[in-house]
DNA sequence: AATCCCTACAACCGCGGGTAC
DNA sequence: GGTACCCGCGGTTGTAGGGAT
């Protein structure tokens, strides 16, 4: 059985988004919330298949999306973590909520492994990635603190960015920190920036009346995480906290942590647990054929931070890789 | 000034997981 | 249990912008 085309081929269009497009879609989404990307095309008039429609909100158009050059502590903590993860781009950018998962992907492709490879100029990968490891050498409670610091300065810049006075840049102000300006073919001085700022308009007043329809909103990991960003107020329709994502992570908690409604600061065995969402994403992380014998990512990783060794170049590694 | 080349990033594609029927 | 559908993820590609020649 062959899996049939996400889309009609014919007639959908490809290609860089129109503002228009975008509006049309954010105004959608406005409506009726993120999910239900298949319905997106007919409902809107949009000549896009679904999923364009999906990567576009999540990857561009959802609100509290960080643009423009990476802070030398998010590269850090990239970097941490993909050793970590491994190419796992969705769980670091649980960590950095204001980046998406494409973003960091990118970022990743373009920058940071050209200075991996010269760290592996005359050495194997093992030892290169030792190198990486040791070149960001740090203590177990320094790495703590980091990814607490990240997130705490991440929370504070989400909160400035969707703050109802700070979300709309300044008329004459630079557009979107030097992200690539769009100008439409034909429509000469159009720039592309200035109708992201009509589109955050659009959603300035959205994100400030969230709508009602939260229980479709769930079904969305990534959106949802912005919702609940903007909104500080994850509960579903019916009062309680939302449904786990997908993914197994426990957005609310996460938030919980991330929004300081509790600390970070918990023991090893509570990061562990459930406040991270990385520790989330690791619940049952193993493989089902390798069987009860494999041990979970999320024990490693709590055995390594609890057996006091002192730096990522403890990590094991060599028996992670067995797990992805 | 023209062109070539490199870089950055938005978008596409294919696949796998989850779920409803 | 099988099938179809939807969604999300990760890898890859296409292309515009900018610097180098």
């Amino acid at each position: 059985m062959g899996r049939p085309p996400c889309c009609d081929k014919v007639g959908v269009k490809k290609g860089p988004w129109t503002p228009e497009e975008d509006i049309m879609l954010v105004t959608y989404v406005q409506e009726h919330g993120p999910g239900n990307w298949r319905a997106v095309p007919d409902n809107t008039g949009l000549r896009r298949c679904s999923k364009s429609c999906r990567l576009r909100w999540t990857n561009y158009l959802r609100p509290g999306i960080k643009r423009g050059n990476f802070t030398d502590q998010e590269e850090k903590m990239i970097i941490q973590l993909q050793a970590l993860l491994g190419n796992k781009w969705a769980a670091i950018a649980a960590y950095l909520p204001e980046r998406t998962d494409n973003d960091i992907k990118n970022f990743w492709n373009t920058h940071l492994k050209k200075k991996l490879k010269k760290l592996q100029t005359g050495s194997d990968s093992s030892s290169a990635r030792n190198a990486l490891s040791s070149s960001h050498s740090i203590s177990k409670g320094q790495w703590e603190r980091r990814l607490q610091t990240d997130i705490k300065t991440a929370k504070q810049a989400l909160h400035d960015a969707l703050s109802l006075e700070g979300s709309i840049p300044a008329p004459d102000s630079k557009p979107c920190d030097g992200h690539r300006s769009y100008t439409e073919p034909g429509q000469g001085s159009s720039t592309y920036a200035s109708s992201t700022e009509n589109i955050a308009r659009l959603l300035k007043g959205w994100v400030k009346n969230p709508s009602p329809r939260k229980s479709e909103q769930s079904k969305s990991s990534s959106t949802q995480q912005s919702f609940c960003n903007a909104a500080t107020d994850c509960t579903s329709s019916d009062g309680t906290p939302s449904a786990e994502s997908k993914s197994g992570i426990d957005l609310s908690e996460a938030f919980e942590s991330l929004f300081g409604f509790e600390s970070f600061e918990s023991s090893t065995s509570e990061f562990s647990q459930s406040t991270s969402p990385e520790a989330s994403i690791f619940q049952g992380e193993s493989k089902p054929d390798q069987g009860g014998a494999q041990v979970p990512f999320s024990m490693l990783l709590e055995n390594w931070l609890l057996d006091g060794k002192d730096d990522l170049t403890n990590f094991p590694f060599e028996e992670t890789a067995n797990l992805f």
